[in-house]
DNA sequence: CTTATCTGCGTAGACCATACGCAGAAGCTA
DNA sequence: TAGCTTCTGCGTATGGTCTACGCAGATAAG
């Protein structure tokens, strides 16, 4: 019956999989699991995730502040539970006749979208290994993207790792970027341009001839941010497809 | 005199270049910022980030809480400090004979040792762009790795962005899973065979054919970690050195 | 010696997460 | 239908958090 390797899934894991069923004995609930994170959600997106406190979600349903702790067993399980649904469904997975570069840009392309979309995730730790629903199916689609190229699991897994945490950490950079410009009451161009007056400024004296010979090179492209995105994307793709090639050619 | 173009530096940033002489009229000062600092650095070590509170660090200067903020703007401001005095000096930089690829590889490897020594910097969000002091050596060194590669200034940059960020996130996603094994009093190895169990037991009714296809092959390796590093930083490099042959053979 | 300025720091305000326990609602069992 | 069990929302309380404000005393300039 039991094999004895079976280790219960962890409380938040069950919750985020709906793996809980509401027992029948006491009063009907009056709020759900969906509405909870829902409201979490939106005052994350509309003040801010500094703004999301329990009062404050609770609030925004009515409700006393205790009463969340009847769905979620902790602030970070639900910030966890936001998370994973204001990521959404991943794209499209890739076609049968796709082959596997476009497939993947899509996928890292989606990472980014759901990201600018939700820019208070970023500020999320990331609390473990993908195990949240949606997290799973970008996880799924990920791979997919990757089957038959040779790669071996742990390369694949590792491959999808690298795009997502690329994908992370530009939006990151950028929407701090943007931020930094909203509070500053500057359009992002000026704090940019400030950033390097700044740093020419702080390295004049010093022994830094990298970046002086890069802030003399200048820097003026107009779709600026997206080429750079596109960039380190295609660069880790290129490496990937290095890979990929001696695998298919080589045999072995 | 002035030319107009001089925007005078954030109050944080001139702190940690130490551009703020003290005023030489009130009484002399009992701390220094970098005790301040280095009194930070030691609780987040030694219990950390979490506990991390401006009376906790207070203390343990044997200073009262609001001394503190004679030194530091604010409680963000002392991490950002931390994390700069924490990850130290960069490794050495590229010697004049050697390679653009073992100078970088040098440079990631330095940025996980860094990460790994002080795990608690992961949880500390990144503010923006490189400017205090170690960053910005940090940064000098990691452009010097590129420099005479026929890459453009962004691309060096995004280069640079890049291989941080996959540093980051690898050591992110490895420092989470360690702390998990020790909260839970298990060995990294089951915790890993944990997540793999709950995995394959939530996809087993579902449309997961790549997620089974991972799990049946089986993953039993030794070095496993430091493989799974090498393995994504050489992608990346990969990637790196296709578009610096192509820069170096076609010209333009 | 006066005066300006800076120091450490006590107090207080406005938050926060969450442990505990209670009154009442809902269903199960007899 | 009665009683028991279990679950509900949530009030209260504990023990934190950051930091604004202002005061008493120290220091040096004029």
């Amino acid at each position: 019956m039991s094999d004895g390797s079976d280790v219960e899934l962890p409380e938040n894991v069950a919750l985020a999989w709906g793996l809980r069923e509401r027992p029948s004995r006491g009063p009907k609930r009056g709020l759900s699991l969906e509405q909870v994170v829902a409201a979490g959600i939106q005052v994350a997106q509309s003040e801010g995730l500094g703004a999301v406190s329990m009062s404050r979600v609770a609030g925004e349903l009515g409700a006393a502040t205790m009463s969340l702790y009847r769905y979620v067993p902790t602030k970070h399980d639900l910030l966890d539970l936001m998370v994973d649904t204001a990521y959404g469904p991943p794209p499209p997975p890739r076609a049968p006749d796709e082959g596997w570069r476009p497939a993947l840009t899509r996928w890292a392309e989606g990472n980014l979208t759901a990201l600018r979309r939700q820019p208070w995730m970023r500020h999320v730790p990331i609390s473990g290994p993908p195990i949240n629903p949606n997290q799973v199916r970008w996880l799924e689609y990920g791979l997919t993207a990757l089957a038959g190229t040779g790669l071996r699991g742990t390369e694949r897994v590792s491959t999808i790792m690298l795009v997502s945490g690329y994908a992370r950490s530009w939006a990151t950079t950028t929407a701090d970027l943007m931020e930094a410009a909203v509070r500053s009451g500057q359009t992002p161009d000026q704090v940019g341009l400030h950033y390097w007056q700044h740093l020419a400024r702080l390295t004049a004296d010093g022994p830094y001839p990298a970046i002086h010979e890069l802030i003399a090179e200048g820097d003026d492209e107009d779709d600026y941010a997206d080429a750079e995105w596109r960039f380190g994307l295609g660069r880790v793709l290129d490496g990937v497809e290095v890979m990929i090639q001696t695998r298919t050619a080589g045999g072995r």
